[in-house]
RNA sequence: GGCGACGUGGCCAAGUGGUAAGGCAAGGCUCUGCAAAAGCCUGAUGCGCCGGUUCAAAUCCGGCCGUCGCCUCCA
């Protein structure tokens, strides 16, 4: 079966067909780095974290871009968000970017997204922006005006092709300063003149100032990833006026197709509404990750469709964690009968059932990525894995293994909710052995049916956040 | 007001014409020295409401109600 993609452009599922067959250029707008990541960031990233891992598991070579935005924009009160964060730390604005940026990455890299292969910035790229902007005012879809330059949006017929908006019932922008400038108040800025009290400023053919907001992913996609690319992804909350505008500006001026398929996922709520610095609910993935493991975040961020908004909670996420516990369970146990595992072929007969999961999990993926079908049948898979460990029957060592490969490719590589190996640091291997040594001693003691004894070390290992799980072949551990 | 998404058992959620996946929570049972884990069983005659199309609708059409997002910076 072949990949389908929900193609927001246009709103019907497609089967997908890239540019060049078995490549997928892609393109994901990043964040402003000018504060810590929030969850909201998290599963936008993680969606399409998912989305490439399932790319490249299905053959594909994939080529993803995701831009950094270190350039200030505008905020209501005409303030840049940047320089802002710089004046109220004291620092000078390209620090404040560097600082988030490495924030980012530390989020990112400890949710386990896999970095994109190209992250552009847009300061980075001014030389670029200023040539499209020239081409679009070459090409009359563009204008100056006091040192600034924006896009007519009455030379674009498409205009609105994404968003289904039309101009005409478009509002005027509320910053009066700007409006005098435009020809027609949905006019966007490609380049703005820089204030005298504006320290991110680039010479320009126009004078001194800073790109607009949405031409660097039009630069910086075109760069790397040329004229027309496959899969332009992004939050929906950006389909207006950012995607929009980065469509015309692209088409424009480069006179040719942008994104083949746009991917836009839902948003995130907390407790029911909008994260917002002024409703004061903005949680930091570093503060989410303090509660819980990353796996049960990733499995939360997935628990809908993509493209649905999911809200957070803490009650959510406590039964995100249950069902995160009772889908690790049977990899846990696989792997530690794998120690002692015969080199027969005992309980090969379950590979064809390992197939078969393997099998649904490809045919919900490649129906637009649906991921929470694709746990489901992972879930179903573990309940007869979890037969076949608990039956008491040998089990070989090839078979453990298939077992382990089956959730280390569809819920490791893929969907990133399977931990590799158990995390040991380096003191690991030192509280394992404790804790198999207090496992021994209560052994001694059960056998004395000295049970005081031994509910005493389970307890007070329970304390510790040691869980002690008593098998027919033996006393298994795991960390609560 | 415009654009868009959505409304499925206590909670989350899949399901685009053929008779309701999966998870969490709950209750019962089995296993266990007791637990834990696991397995089995129970649970929506109904999928916001009202009409319509059809042999057949959660799924299509029309209307209504409600929730959320966007329309200004936002992932």
């Amino acid at each position: 079966m072949a990949l389908k993609i929900f193609n927001v452009l246009g709103r019907e599922k497609q089967d997908f067909q890239p540019l060049t067959p078995g490549r997928v250029n892609m393109y994901v707008c990043g964040p402003t780095v000018y504060d810590n990541s929030h969850i909201g960031h998290a599963k936008t990233y993680v969606n399409f974290d998912m989305v490439v891992r399932y790319l490249r598991y299905s053959g594909y070579e994939v080529l993803y871009v995701q831009n950094i935005t270190d350039v200030g924009h505008m905020l209501d009160t005409g303030e840049d968000r940047i320089l802002k964060k710089a004046q109220q730390l004291q620092a000078i604005p390209m620090q404040i970017v560097e600082r988030y940026a490495r924030s980012y990455y530390e989020d990112m890299d400890a949710l386990g997204v896999v970095r994109p292969d190209i992250s552009p910035r847009a300061s980075g790229h001014i030389p670029e922006q200023i040539k499209m902007a020239q081409t679009l005012i070459d090409k009359g879809h563009a204008y100056v005006a006091n040192g600034s330059v924006y896009f007519d949006v009455t030379t674009d017929d498409d205009y609105g092709k994404l968003s289904n908006r039309r101009i005409n019932e478009l509002e005027a922008g509320s910053r009066e300063a700007v409006r005098d400038e435009k020809r027609n108040p949905e006019d966007f800025a490609l380049w703005k003149r820089a204030e005298p009290e504006h320290i991110l400023r680039w010479d320009s053919p126009w004078g001194e100032g800073f790109p607009g907001w949405h031409l660097e992913c039009s630069a910086m996609a075109k760069k790397y990833l040329g004229d027309t690319f496959d899969i332009h992804g992004g939050g929906v909350d950006n389909i207006f006026p950012h995607n929009e505008s980065e469509i015309a500006q692209s088409e424009c001026a480069n006179d040719a197709e942008f994104a083949r398929y746009w991917m836009l996922v839902g948003s995130l709520t907390v407790d029911g509404v909008k994260m917002s610095k002024s409703l004061g609910n903005v949680i930091n993935i570093k503060d989410a990750l303090k509660a819980y493991r990353p796996e049960v975040i990733r499995l939360f961020m997935m628990s809908a469709h993509y493209s649905n908004p999911v809200d957070y909670s803490d009650g959510a996420l406590e039964s995100a964690a249950a069902g995160w516990e009772r889908l690790y369970g049977p990899v846990r146990v696989a792997r530690g009968m794998l120690n002692s595992a015969p080199n027969t072929d005992d309980g090969n007969s379950f590979n064809e059932r390992l197939a078969k999961a393997a099998e649904d999990f490809k045919a919900v993926m490649d129906d637009d990525f649906n991921a929470p079908k694709a746990v489901a049948a992972l879930q179903e898979l573990t309940r007869e894995v979890n037969t076949l460990l608990n039956s008491g029957t040998t089990v070989g060592r090839a078979t453990l293994e298939a077992i382990d490969q089956t959730y280390r490719t569809l819920g490791g590589d893929v969907l990133g909710i399977i931990p590799a190996a158990d995390t040991a640091n380096s003191n690991g291997q030192r509280e394992a052995g404790l804790i198999e040594l207090l496992i021994d001693l209560r052994k001694q003691a059960r056998k004395n049916k000295n049970y005081a004894e031994s509910d005493r070390i389970r307890d007070e290992l329970a304390g510790l956040g040691v869980v002690l799980e008593d098998r027919a072949d033996g006393t298994i551990w795991r960390v609560s």
